[in-house]
This record gives structure tokens, sequence and C-alpha cells, in this order.
DNA sequence: ACTACTAGTTCCAAATAATGAAACTTAGTT
DNA sequence: AACTAAGTTTCATTATTTGGAACTAGTAGT
């Protein structure tokens, strides 16, 4: 289920690894890990050791065993606020959340799958870590089918390959030719919908964010409950979404190299 | 600066140019990382190559700069939630904010450094994707000096030897002999101070989080400037910090194997 | 106390992957 | 066109990783 496409030498065994251990959710067991793992015990071993050294995962040994390590925790932290679309979209998230009242998503590709780098509760305050950094299909969401759309045919082809097509509700698209047909249409629209494809009574309608040089940067959508709104009525959102999108678009292609970004303890 | 202990193998090499990455806090370019790094051109070209392909840095095309990928965030999610100590000592840490109305910190060691991995402002709500993962030095913090005085001996050597010892203020102690003295009054007294030894103006009173074997599994502290408090009036809330304190201990040797973790996009 | 088992750790010769100097290819200048 | 700097590939050499098996420690059964 969670394989990672490893073969890069021992760095990809060793991030493959550090997946596994992250896909138990809990401290998990040297045995454990070596039932679930296509390598000898000797060689996963000394991967767990290397990573452990290194504060990849960190052993405790109360309980022999292994969870993900702090270091992880640290690297995110840059890595949030460097790498992705979530500090610089942030203004315009808030303000989508705030002028339309509805949760707000923004999302970036990770392999083939939709990560969520930031989501805004307009009722209750959110909680980051809780939220940001969660995983959903990339063909089943607005955000996923949004940037799926924009995306060079080839690669689109590739992320097409890996969807699980598991339908979750009568809605969802569960061939390939259907999902590649939706994406036509939704460049042709301008932007995607999620009719309650992943969600029985949610619906969204979904934006990709694009570079000056037309490469996908991510995806933002605004979500909404099939009680509330309708895809039509969704719609009326369109100019200020667009609005938002655009100058999230601005504002990646505008930051470039700043002079420097402070770092203090 | 940034050296972390590298030397295990390819696995350490890698990591290491991710910390590399991740210390120019923005996107970069080869030749910058090239100027930085002691691997020759073509190793860290792999290197590079290797961890892009991984989904741990990002190559944007545009610009030919790298990043930190989205796979880290994704990694760091989970290992927020399930190794730290934050999820768990979450509603101890809103209470105590709550109840004294100061700021609360809650740390980890991550080699030999502090890690804050949450915070909590009794005044603003909490930004945790921006706070936690900040990391700051062990030896004139107080969640820093608690979590050293409990270690043992070798270990706190160990970190010791680790320090920069730099005088941030007139208060910082800035050698070993200090601080082991200092570290030794702190178990006597069952807490640690930081008298204004980081920043001008700022106090705090820290308490380690123990196992119940005795292990260090973190920090929680207390913070508050001079103007409002004196490191004697910090004293009156020493009861209700030890409660939560042990609370959270408590929990935390209770958690072991829950019977699953919910994941859902 | 003895034996049998399981979990975890270490060994070492063979197999494999990483290395890095240098050559090469682009992309950008003068 | 000639020059330069930045990035990429090659390939023989070198060093690390590999994994079967032997070993150790801890636990349960008789």
């Amino acid at each position: 289920m969670s394989d990672t496409a490893q073969g890069d030498g021992t760095v990809g065994k060793a991030l493959d690894v550090l997946d596994q251990v992250a896909g138990f959710g809990r401290p998990v067991r040297f045995s454990e890990l070596l039932d679930a793992s296509p390598y000898p015990k000797a060689t996963l071993y000394r991967l767990l050791q290397t990573l452990t050294k290194q504060g990849m995962v960190s052993f405790d040994p109360d309980r022999s065993a292994y969870s993900l390590g702090v270091r992880l925790v640290r690297l995110a932290h840059r890595a949030w606020r460097q790498s992705s679309l979530a500090p610089l979209a942030r203004p315009q998230v808030d303000a989508l959340s705030r002028t339309l009242g509805e949760t707000v998503h923004l999302a970036q590709m990770d392999n083939a799958q939709v990560l969520y780098v930031d989501k805004r509760n307009a009722a209750k305050p959110i909680e980051m870590y809780s939220q940001a950094g969660k995983v959903g299909p990339a063909y089943c969401t607005g955000v996923g089918k949004a940037m799926l759309a924009w995306m060079p045919a080839e690669e689109q082809e590739r992320i097409i390959s890996q969807q699980s097509f598991h339908g979750f509700t009568p809605t969802t698209l569960t061939t390939a030719e259907d999902l590649r047909a939706e994406l036509a249409e939704c460049v042709r629209r301008g932007f995607a919908f999620d009719n309650e494809e992943h969600e029985p009574g949610i619906i969204c309608i979904a934006f990709p964010i694009l570079s000056g040089a037309g490469r996908v940067m991510g995806g933002l959508s605004i979500t909404s409950t099939t009680t509330r709104h309708s895809l039509q009525s969704l719609q009326t959102m369109v100019p200020t979404i667009r609005t938002a999108v655009d100058r999230i678009a601005e504002d990646v292609e505008n930051w470039r190299f700043p002079d420097e970004i402070k770092e203090r303890a």
C-alpha cells in the first residue's frame, strides 16, 4: 500500500524504511517492521541504526520500539516555511476563508497523491499541524483534478496510472478514461469540481495555481456541503477565487530570492 | 554551524545535504550548495538527484533551484503526531496556559539542541507550523537545563561538550563548569530557571518530563517577563506546573500502543 | 535447572553501489 | 564566433552495503 518508488540505492532504502515506520503511526518493534519489510534482518537492522543515529527515527529503549524522530519536525518547520506554497499563499487563503465563509484547502502534489499544505476553516480556528500534512487521492478530489488537468500529458499519465480508482461514492470516477474526459472538461471550464466524488455531501470547486511558465505549483479549493451549496451556487464564487489564485501565483512568481529570512531561536 | 554528526555512509551524507538545503531557508542553486559542501561536484549532484527523486527535496526547473520537498512535510506531520510529546501533552499544555495566563513551551532534545514541539501563548491563538519546530540552545534555556539536569551523566557530558556557550546576556552561563554547577542545583531544587540567560527581560521556570524509568522525555516551561514576574513569583506556580507535568508523564506512560490511530483524507 | 524458543545483534567474504577527476554539454557573455 | 561559467555524464577505482549464518540475551515451558 505504502510502497514508495524505492530503488535509489541505500538512500532510497533508508527512506523507504522511514516511510514504513511512519506508516505504522505508532511506536513499532523491530520484528513488526521486519515482517512488513522486503529487506533481510541484518539490512533492516542497520538501516534503522543509521536512521536512529541520524535522528530521523527515535528508539525508545523502555519499549524497544522505533518511532519517527524529532529531526523530522525540525526539517518540516523549515520545509513548510520555505518550500511549500503555504507561507506565500497564507494571506490570500486567510482572506478567502474570511470573505467566503467556507473551508479553503491549499494542496500540492506529492508523487501521485494530493498533499494538503494548508487548510482554513472559517468557523473554528484551525490547528495547523494536525490538518496540513494529510494526503488524499488525486482522482477524486477537487484540488487533485485541478492540478492533474493542467499538467503536461506525460506526467498526467504517470499519475493517472498510479490511481486506485476506488469508488468512494456513486459519483466517483472509477476509470482512467472517465478521469481523462473530466480533466479535459476542467481545462475547458477553467476549474475543477468535486461532485461528492470522495465523500457524500461534500462538494468543492478547485483551481490550479500556475507559475508564469505554466507549471502547476499547487491547487486551491473551496469546500462546502450539499446542504449549503450546489455546484451551481459555488460558481458564484469563481471571480473571487480566481483573483486570489492569480494573486498567489503572482506572489510566488515575485518571491524568487528574498534578501534573507531571519531565523532566531 | 549546522554540521550534523554525519558519517553514516551514504544515508548520512544524503541527510547532511538535506540539512544544508534546509539551512538556506530558501530555494538554492546547485553551485551555492557546492560552495558550502564538503562533497565533490559529482557526488553532491547525485545526492541531490536521489533526494529529488525521493521527494525529500524538490527542484524548481524554472529557477533551477532546490528546496525542501513535500514528502518531508508529510513525514513530519506523522512525526509530530506520533513520536513527539506534543499531542499527548496538548490538553495539559492548553490548561496550563489558560490557568496561568503565561506562555508555555514544550520541548524535546534534538541532538544537542532544544527543539520546541509546542508553544501556547495565552494571548494569541497558536500558530503551530510556524512556532513548533524552532530550535534553541540547551545551555541557556529553561527547558534545555531542565532536560540536561536529569540526564545520565554520560549523555549530559556529550551534550555539554557540544554547546557554544555564547554569552547572549550578562547572566548567560559561559563555561561548562558553571553549567554543571547550575545543573546540580536544578536537580536539588527540582526544577530549572532561566534567569534572562538567553534574552534580556525574559525569565522562565522549567521542569523535565520523566518516564517511569526516569528517562528524560522532554521539558516544559512557563515563560514570562521581568516586568510581570520575578523568579521568586514564578515559584508560586510550581505546584500547578508540577501537577501538569506529572500528568503528562503519566499520560505518556499509559499511552503505549493504542488500538489504532485513524487516518483519513 | 535445563532446554527450546524468540528477538535482537554481530561477522565477514562477496556483491554492489558510491566515488570523483576529468571530459563533456549547455546556456549565457563579450 | 570564441569564451566562460554552470550543470551533467563517464568510468575505472574504491569503499560501502549486503545477507546468510553464527551468536547472544531474554522468556517460557517442563
